[in-house]
DNA sequence: ATATTATAGATATGTGAAGTCCTTGATGGA
DNA sequence: TCCATCAAGGACTTCACATATCTATAATAT
């Protein structure tokens, strides 16, 4: 079980974003460079934060990506969940009564995990941060 | 990103043999009817818990799968290991300094989540357990 | 107008999960 | 001693999904 590389690119993206440029936007172009990842697949990822309403995209000359501006309060779990998706990570695939055990054990086991990426911000991390990405 | 299905018939396994038979040796064909899995299959993801420690094989007629002496002490997180791996969830693939921030805090998160995968101990559920599996 | 830039559809390619089949080897009972 | 029963394990298939790439389209600043 291993987080996506594409949810890796995703949380590096909105910390350079954060980090950098709060102001101009900054091409796909630049940002996969960095990232040493083509540019039209990065560009599709980015468009899922988008839709999220995490960043939005200017088209044309001097376009690129660009922070919202309510962009402080976004957590590691929104930008992984707008990427990976918000199933929960195990499903019983036994048919017994109403309910499974074991399945609540997992269950609440996540949303442990769910609650420390929920309070972790990016402007947290930006705070802290003296090595860039 | 999901547990495996494999994850989901070894915590079921290992919970109806906590809950069933601490005595003797349950065969998988039988164990693989109550979850609706083929027993070549379900014997892999068995073998793999033998070769934890956390059971033991008996071969030949009225052979089967048995918990070991000290099966009290298992918890659902050596058992998620036993299948899964110990591998992080998390691989920062981009090259920067010595340490990735971004990695940090999804490796504590995880750590939350095992925390309480660890606490869980099968025996635990036996007790709480009116519903078998 | 033109160069630049994101969006999106179609299309590989690779990897790992999930499952099957068959052979080997061990063992209790007749 | 032989046989029926059982687990172990290697080889293989199938399928879904992640990870891309390529191309066409649409928007926009200069």
């Amino acid at each position: 079980m291993k987080y996506s590389k594409a949810t890796d690119y995703a949380l590096h993206t909105m910390l350079f974003l954060a980090a950098a440029t709060p102001l101009k936007p900054v091409g796909v172009q630049q940002l996969a460079e960095r990232q040493n990842v083509s540019p039209t697949y990065l560009s599709k990822i980015l468009t899922k934060l988008v839709k999220a309403g995490m960043i939005e995209s200017i088209t044309g000359v001097r376009g690129g990506y660009r922070l919202r501006r309510d962009w402080e309060s976004i957590s590691f779990l929104d930008i992984i969940h707008a990427i990976e998706g918000s199933a929960s990570l195990f499903d019983c695939s036994f048919e017994h009564g109403p309910e499974c055990l074991i399945q609540k054990v997992v269950l609440s086991a996540e949303e442990k995990m769910e609650e420390h990426l929920r309070n972790q911000k990016m402007s947290d991390l930006v705070r802290d941060m003296n090595i860039v990405m």
